[in-house]
DNA sequence: ATGGGAATAT
DNA sequence: GATATTCCCA
């Protein structure tokens, strides 16, 4: 019964791609449609003398296609949450590879943007007694966020902001903005924060460093000193931006980089984090395997 | 509306 | 049982 976050079915009815077509599809294909928008500079005896890998010759369907793609990624992005970077995925490789191509490079929406807006305020729709309005399925699966999963990363982060912030202006609300994480809600960090000050009272209470065994997530972030104890940080001036966070987002999963040190007392089975994102694709993008994780914790 | 914590849920 | 969400109250 444990119900896990399914990720099928929603896309499969959701899809935009496939439900709705546009002109240019419905239309056959133009001579113009077809012609390659590119031609190659180099002559192809040459290309393959030097083995350079052709481009890829786009038409305009395949521009189209692209920026359908985009429009509608741009459309719906937190349509369930933060599932959709598998979802898509899996789709049709052959075809959406292509379309994957062409639009690399693009920036994932970034609804945190520069002003810090949001995306929450998406709620639970409760029933207005009376009768009929169903939420039809703009927004309406709306009502239930996958579990957040509180990465190594994220954790990080989060405490990083914390450290900064000092005890006294670590509230959920300004935490939240400052971590500056894509879909990070406010009763997430609330949450966090709840365990991680338990956490901490527990820790000082012990005195001695002696994370509990069961601490998996704090032990691998040691406490900032700012934190250990004294409250404040000597920050008695309204924390403006301590700490640009990029817009970005949380990184990844967890690759197999294990580091010779830091043979702690971690327990004797391999982290759980492999398992993170069975919920939700954080970084919300699928290249983010090709990028490096800097964070070190 | 927000923070904090207890009660639930997964 | 750990961990995250939701409910409740100040």
């Amino acid at each position: 019964m444990g119900e896990e976050v399914r990720i099928t079915d929603y896309d499969v009815s959701n899809d935009d791609d496939d439900d709705r077509v546009s002109e240019w599809e419905l239309g056959l294909p133009t001579v113009h449609d077809l012609m390659p928008l590119s031609q190659s500079l180099v002559p192809a005896e040459l290309a393959t003398a030097f083995s350079i890998s052709p481009v890829p010759h786009r038409t305009m369907i395949d521009v189209n296609r692209a920026s359908q793609n985009t429009l509608s990624n741009l459309k719906k992005p937190f349509n369930n949450g933060f599932s959709n970077g598998l979802s898509n995925g899996f789709k049709s490789f052959g075809e959406e590879r292509a379309d994957e191509m062409f639009i690399e490079g693009e920036e994932t929406v970034d609804l945190t943007g520069g002003d810090g807006s949001d995306l929450r305020k998406l709620r639970r729709v409760d029933s207005g007694g009376g009768g009929g309005g169903e939420e039809a399925d703009s927004s309406a699966r709306t009502s239930k966020r996958p579990r957040l999963v509180w990465t190594p990363q994220l954790h990080k982060r989060f405490v990083d902001v914390v450290a900064h912030l000092g005890v006294k202006n670590a509230v959920p609300k300004t935490i939240m903005q400052l971590m500056n994480v894509e879909g990070l809600t406010r009763e997430n960090v609330a949450s966090h924060l709840q365990k991680y000050r338990l956490y901490l009272k527990r820790m000082q209470g012990l005195s001695n460093e002696g994370p509990s065994s069961s601490d998996h997530l704090f032990a691998s972030t040691p406490v900032p000193q700012s934190l250990q104890e004294s409250s404040g940080n000597g920050n008695g001036n309204s924390v403006q931006i301590p700490m640009p966070y990029p817009p970005h987002m949380v990184p990844m999963p967890y690759t197999q980089q294990q580091q010779p040190q830091m043979v702690q007392a971690f327990e004797s089975h391999s982290h759980p984090f492999n398992m993170m994102m069975h919920q939700r694709d954080w970084s919300g993008n699928k290249y983010a395997y090709q990028h490096r994780m800097t964070n070190d914790k």
